[in-house]
DNA sequence: TTAATTCGTGTTTGTTATACACTTTACCGA
DNA sequence: TCGGTAAAGTGTATAACAAACACGAATTAA
């Protein structure tokens, strides 16, 4: 009765999707991928979380990953598993959901998905192995209205998960590029939060962050006095924690 | 490549399994299954989460929903889902794991599973309706050392996750009887945190919680002054919160 | 040289966290 | 009925942290 002995014939396909946040210019965007299809006589278009089905002989976590080195050709990227949805009836709500998945022959069965969030930081040096395909753009997640099937959800509860996590855990350095000013680590934080922030007390908690570097080097070519620049050490982190649950609120 | 275009054959079977908290007597309990089996000749008994397959037409929490309710008869039970492991070889690293399955006549496959945890107020009223079968058995959670398949790992992170939460929002008060006393709820805190509190500086803080309401009842039958009785009111906690993240660290 | 722009810095005040010990109220048993 | 036992209930002083707030310094561009 409590047991996997019953039911023991029935499968499910069982996907990844990837909410792939990046920050630049103070905007946090989202990578998404373009659907394209003929529906009702007319080309349509809208936009989708990427992801795929998982591979009998991959753990989630090594599909999710596969999944974004597919993607954008980076491995090493901050990867958190947020959410399993299941509902039975979640790819086929909308009309034009159906017809997507008949065009491309995806048989109409559940797929229950598990759905991950990852942090990309934009870096100079990166970004040469950094070509998306044609299909695949940042988009301003302010500007994020809807998505196919039931990724605007999943988006939304990726941007929840997100900013709790955020809170607790060093994790906003995953975003910026490895030397940061301070004006940028705040700003990052301001915008995720969605709350502005005093930049005296911002400065205040961060010097009291002893995994927060400043290195030798300012910025260059600004018509305004130039920023320090800092690093995070995650060495240091690990070492001068206090408890498991510290950071920022 | 990035799409449910490939991969189309490959089907799992997903389960969901549940960490069932109780707490009672001052001690923190998970509610387990007896696994009996024949294993090289002599019988062999351990212990395992419940569980069980998801059926094709309900959602993940319904799944978990009903496996509670098989366990225990109760309903609107607090569920939290926690996590998901698609590992491939979960089910298969132990001879003995593998035995059972066998044994069950469960086809070697790949089984993504789902955690959720759940917490149980083991009230007066309800304790009637409560009768567990005979291989269902309460166990302090500081006696459990070992688990079937990986649901040692299971249950050490719905650990986690319960306290991470019990820190943020006020969750504890479903482990509790629905009038309880403010030594049961530090108590409660207490075992649950690992540490203890001061209770001069914990009764200041509950105090502030206009959501911890006095009762015109007290303890009754106890050999020393008798304590007063307290309700959460989940209504006025609703109303009265100042951001989605306050509550107790 | 001046204007524009962002960087970087300290103090005060209020709130919250911590540390700490004794009196009260009930029951029990002699 | 009285003394012992056991847990309940209560206040204050100090330290740490959060919030509010304004101006001089460094650079480029015109």
């Amino acid at each position: 009765m409590l047991d996997e002995k019953q039911n023991s014939g029935l499968n499910f396909h069982v996907s990844v999707d990837c909410v792939v946040f990046g920050f630049e210019f103070g905007k946090l965007n989202v990578l998404l991928l373009e659907r394209k299809m003929l529906f009702k006589g007319v080309e349509f278009k809208d936009l989708k979380l990427p992801g795929d089905l998982v591979r009998k002989d991959e753990d989630l976590d090594t599909a999710a990953a596969r999944v974004l080195k597919e993607l954008t050709g980076l491995d090493n990227i901050y990867l958190r598993q947020f959410a399993a949805i299941g509902t039975p009836d979640r790819l086929y709500r909308m009309e034009r959901d159906m017809e997507w998945l008949r065009q491309i022959g995806h048989p109409e069965e559940v797929v229950v998905t598990v759905a991950y969030y990852s942090l990309i930081n934009i870096d100079q040096d990166k970004i040469n192995r950094f070509e998306l395909q044609e299909d695949v753009k940042w988009h301003p997640v302010s500007q994020i209205k809807e998505l196919a099937f039931d990724h605007m959800e999943i988006f939304n509860d990726a941007l929840k998960a997100l900013r709790d996590e955020l809170r607790f855990n060093p994790i906003g350095f995953e975003l910026l590029p490895s030397k940061f000013t301070l004006s940028q680590l705040q700003k990052l934080y301001e915008v995720i939060l969605g709350s502005t922030l005093d930049k005296r007390n911002f400065r205040k908690k961060v010097s009291n962050m002893p995994y927060v570097i400043p290195i030798n080097e300012k910025e260059k070519g600004v018509s305004h006095k130039p920023a320090q620049y800092y690093i995070f050490s995650k060495k240091v982190y690990e070492k001068t924690r206090k408890s498991s649950l510290d950071f920022f609120v």
